[in-house]
DNA sequence: CCAGTGCGCTACAATTTATGTAGCATACTG
DNA sequence: CAGTATGCTACATAAATTGTAGCGCACTGG
């Protein structure tokens, strides 16, 4: 599955997530999530080479039509995990 | 978001995928992802940990009601997925 | 009794990937 | 021309993954 080689990457939906919202400066990902510069690097070339993301010099990194249709079929499984981690010991 | 924590980890999702028709044996999970057994056994730890798959000794690894909770969630992903990968390069 | 098989899983060295810190190059601003 | 923000790279260290071998246990047929 062409999908999970992708997000089956340390941070790759993760950053997918972070830019749910807005467009975001290479730095501020970096912030929000906490990673290298060198891997966040490395996840946001793969993801534009997957087309899920953008990089619009006037605002930073977004995410591109597709992208955005990916987000919002992980919503759901967003809200479902707000129950599930509650249940969880830890 | 501790679903990412878990999940944005190297074939986390895969084997939930795998498991997704019937219950596989360690083994046969190893086989179908070919990852090590290392990889396999780390990531089936955390997932049970997760109460997302669970070992039944009698027919091997599958997937909880939670597990099949996500995966029913996940599956829409999928669809969209096949569409997605077939206008990539490559 | 005991060799054979399947099971989940571990040991360990080698490789790949991620981290942390520093800094480069370019462009814009006062 | 100093200061700042941008995306990004270099490089040494640490962590995750891989590949291969094999352990310990239970069960099975001869």
């Amino acid at each position: 599955m062409r999908l999970l080689d992708l997000l089956g990457r340390r941070w790759a939906l993760r950053i997918v997530w972070e830019l749910r919202e807005h467009p975001r400066r290479f730095r501020e990902l970096q912030d929000a999530i906490k990673a290298s510069p060198t891997t966040v690097n490395a996840r946001l070339a793969e993801l534009r080479a997957a087309r899920l993301i953008q990089l619009d010099p006037a605002s930073g990194y977004r995410l591109t039509v597709e992208g955005r249709e990916l987000l919002r079929l992980f919503l759901p499984l967003h809200v479902w995990s707000e129950k599930w981690a509650k249940k969880l010991p830890t």
